[in-house]
DNA sequence: TTGTAGGCGTTATCAC
DNA sequence: GTGATAACGCCTACAA
């Protein structure tokens, strides 16, 4: 009932297959060759384009995908409460190369608008509609959003690791820990001996990895010197006073991320510290603002050309149906004068 | 081939409606009409509950689509550069009302991610490949995007009238016309002779119909009064000073939005000019805004509630295959300090 | 190279 | 109320 039939003037739009074919004195069968790429003679071709033109005919998505036509679109799913990430011009540069290179083999990205709802809502309702493949962002630990997906075979890829989804869903990742272990070394290398960390939430891996990076890397563990952090600006602002106020003596903070190290650079020059005479201070992402704080900041490098290069790369394999797979880039220190 | 088979363990989901039809020794149509809430027996019903429980099975909805279902997704396009028009609390809850009665329909909203391509191209794609309608946001005049979804006969719904294409799609919109001649009125009767106005872009509906409305109602129109802004804060400051330069006479300016009116303000504060004593200043929208500048907006409210509920009205309306229509809601003038 | 036919997972229309 | 069975629009062997 729900379609309505039009009344008499002919509409355009809504031709399927076989009108093509009729109109271009072919096959269906020709007709979907022609639409796929595959060989045709030169002359069913352009008959068939010609009358594709004519009859304005758009191919049904949901006729394709049903016949197992390869998915057109993925869908990009932000934990991250609020669009806080997508501030992140790194981040965005990453989502634009994506959306490039799957641009280019004709896919199209989309997102579900959050509403009311919880970020896990929103997921399971995608997962109920879509059996594309999910791109995921900012992935909590044994998030529940992941599992509903994996659970009804959704192939998910996600930017970073996926605590808890390890063996199910594909990522991409740079090596958090070894990054963090090398920026804790070379701060020791310059003499620092109490140094102190600004993590980011422990439920990201970027928290759990960049923390044991830091543990690797000092002589002795002095939970005095940890405090932990949102990956918010403000937060790291709090995190620092903290730090300075339970280890007044230390000589250096590591913050998980740059937007981080903004914020413990403020509460530095609040507390009337010097950076880095009195106090040296590393971030991590080396994202835009790392070259627009005062002092620029000593950060570790991650190679998002690379990065989205591996993300499309895993998109596009999961879908072609292989299995999930894992890789974990390496990471470059970038020395500045914050350290 | 793109759709490898998986390996020896049996795997979960991806079952159809045949399992679960087998495995509750049913029909499939019978299935089908549990799942689609019609009527069915009690015990079957059970049984069939209890298969899809057991199979994990979840509906395809590429199938369901090609079978005709009701469309489960609308998508949302926003014609204007950036997410500027986000910004505003206003619009922002009148997504969210949609979303709820839209989430209640069980109708999820999704938008495609925009990446380096112009919003025309990402219409473009988002036409090929979804039939499901599509509320739109600011469109522009004669928007190459609705022009392209119309062709391809997707339904469209605008929020706000859609120049251009008004027999084509449906749109809910306000009276802006009367809008802005109410407030012209009210200024004139407070006895102001010179009122100027800053405009919004003139490809947009907002642009044409209030200055249509205060042509209407100034006493004869004066080409040095007018000025056009750009829905920006920053853009009404400069129009603002190009008015001041234009007619160092003028004591009232009429903004086409409460931010720009914001911009109006700032100006006239620069100036030296006093509002609302040497220049009456009045605004569009009642947006949040207008409560939180010295001195609060005179201005023009929106019926957001009632706009939203217009918007999924239609919305629902068009997945049932009605035929366009649009909806003009009255408007309310609201006298604070500014004038 | 081209046509034919079967199948993809649901919904809806029939009879029963 | 329930079970067959045609669509829905497209893809892809398979045959010619």
């Amino acid at each position: 009932m729900s379609r309505r039939a039009q009344d008499g003037r002919p509409r355009a739009g809504r031709s399927t297959i076989y009108d093509v074919a009729r109109v271009a004195g072919v096959s269906v069968g020709t007709v979907s060759r022609v639409l796929n790429g595959h060989p045709v003679g030169a002359d069913s071709r352009k008959a068939v384009q010609r009358a594709m033109a004519g009859t304005g005919y758009v191919p049904n998505q949901h006729a394709r995908q049903l016949a197992g036509a390869r998915p057109e679109t993925v869908a990009f799913l932000h934990c991250a409460p609020g669009d806080r990430l997508l501030a992140d011009p790194n981040i965005n540069t990453l989502l634009l190369d994506c959306l490039r290179a799957l641009g280019d083999q004709n896919i199209m990205m989309i997102t579900p608008v959050a509403g009311g709802g919880s970020p896990d809502v929103v997921s399971q309702t995608l997962a109920a509609r879509l059996a594309d493949p999910v791109l995921v962002f900012t992935a909590p630990r044994s998030s529940a959003a992941i599992t509903s997906l994996v659970d009804r075979d959704i192939p998910v890829v996600s930017c970073g690791i996926p605590l808890g989804h390890e063996r199910h869903v594909s990522y991409v990742s740079t090596d958090d820990r070894d990054g963090a272990q090398q920026i804790v070394t070379y701060l020791r290398s310059r003499g620092r001996r109490r140094i102190a960390t600004v993590t980011a939430p422990m439920d990201l891996p970027g928290g759990v990895q960049r923390l044991a990076g830091y543990r690797d890397a000092v002589a002795t563990f002095d939970p005095a010197l940890v405090a932990h952090g949102d990956y918010t600006y403000a937060g790291a602002v709090t995190a620092t006073e903290q730090l300075l106020r339970q280890a007044p003596d230390l000589d250096a903070i590591f913050a998980a991320s740059d937007l981080m190290a903004a914020g413990v650079l403020a509460a530095c020059a609040k507390a009337g510290r010097r950076v880095p005479d009195d106090i040296a201070v590393a971030g991590y992402d080396d994202a835009a603002l790392a070259l627009t704080t005062r002092p620029q900041l000593t950060t570790v490098r991650i190679p998002w050309h690379r990065y989205a290069d591996q993300l499309t790369r895993h998109l596009l394999r999961r879908i072609d149906g292989d299995d999930p797979s894992g890789v974990v880039m390496p990471v470059e220190l970038i020395i500045r004068g914050s350290a």
